[in-house]
DNA sequence: AAGATACATATTGTATACAAAAAACACAAA
DNA sequence: TTTGTGTTTTTTGTATACAATATGTATCTT
């Protein structure tokens, strides 16, 4: 594990949810590896906090499926297989396309041009080789999408499936030959949406997604 | 609240589970009412336990969403609106069809023969009039198909999502006339199944699932 | 050397104590 | 009556103490 693990104590949040969020993205950047023992002690030590915050955010992250825990062993970080990555998106297939389906209807003009922006954005990033950029555009772009579902049971999920793909997801886009592939279908989900039509939108989602989960798939089967 | 909440010590669980369980069990029997508020103290002294593993369950609660905590002024119960249910069942529908699909390519005989024992034994419980028998078989019906899709992921967000819908599902099970409905519904799905027919499959399993959509929004419209 | 056993240590599980904030209350003034 | 203010009580947030269990280690026996 990193040595360098500090809370962010900007907001007045109880201790639970910094730790929590500070655990969690080391979680997702690999930080902390899979398999690393979450010990209590050693974390409270090492973030200046008493064990009871902690113990709480060990709940959380493993009811996120972020962390597994042995009774009277302790918690340790969720090892994520193969399968369960294709498991994760078989399900994101279907919800990242029912979501697009849904906003096809619902999106407005507001957030149609939202929408083009953040496309634009992306196209932007791609050029620059800051990973973290690149990410954070992509995320936006989709959450526009989601958010315009007004389902925020279905946000929640789709959220917590793209969180548990955030490793894979980054490596990803560290591959610049993918670029060119992700472009295409950003404009062709985009263009679906101003034409409101659906079915150009779903099916050019579930391409994209599909594009991942191949990409995902090979990456791991590379040890990655 | 009722006053009868009891810890079920079989297993030798932490008493963070052991707490989880029973209040969760409260939630979805109704027993502890939406917006009840969830006093640790109090809890505490009810369950004869003392406050950690209560916060502990309180914080599994929250992630599951049958909670929410409001900073400094503790945790309630989850109030569920008619939208959250129609959002819930939104991405039940999407799911349990995805479900139905993966299934039918993947179910063994022997499962299909348990699924077509489930669907007797859930025809003779409807003659019963015992709502827990009918609520249980139909159940077991659903988790043979859930399991059968052989993705952990996906069973695990079906059984959060129809944990929400618990208490509506319940009421909609009392109403006998919407039996020949549900036993219809269950045939079809089996035939498709049988035949492996997977476009049988899901349609039957997309107009369950809309059925029991318009069942709960007319039960909440009459305030249930 | 291998295995068993006893002891020491580390770690989690649970309870409790103390701090801080929020809520409830009482009472005075307008 | 209403409003404001100070006080008390309740409740959550956090830290710590103690108990129980699992793990590691050293020693002894064969």
């Amino acid at each position: 594990m990193t040595d360098n693990l500090t809370l962010n104590m900007d907001a007045y949040l109880p201790l639970r949810d910094v730790v929590f969020n500070t655990l969690r993205e080391a979680i997702l950047k690999g930080e902390i590896k899979q398999g690393e023992r979450l010990m209590e002690l050693q974390l409270a030590a090492k973030l200046g906090v008493s064990r009871t915050p902690i113990r709480e955010a060990i709940r959380m992250l493993e009811q996120e499926g972020l962390a597994v825990t042995i009774p009277r062993r302790g918690a340790e970080v969720a090892k994520m297989t193969e399968k369960d990555m294709q498991d994760v998106l078989q399900v994101r297939e279907a919800l990242d396309e029912l979501a697009a389906s849904i906003a096809c209807e619902l999106i407005t003009a507001d957030e149609l041009m939202q929408l083009e922006q953040a496309a634009e954005d992306f196209e932007t990033a791609t050029n620059t080789k800051d990973i973290k950029r690149i990410a954070d555009t992509d995320m936006i772009f989709h959450d526009i999408i989601y958010q315009a579902t007004r389902n925020p049971k279905l946000v929640n999920i789709l959220n917590n499936l793209r969180e548990q793909m955030y490793r894979y997801r980054v490596e990803y886009l560290k591959d610049e030959k993918n670029y060119p592939v992700l472009l295409k279908e950003h404009r062709e989900i985009l263009q679906g949406f101003a034409e409101k039509n659906k079915e150009l939108v779903t099916d050019s989602m579930r391409k994209h997604v599909e594009n991942q989960a191949l990409a995902v798939k090979t990456m791991i089967q590379n040890q990655v």
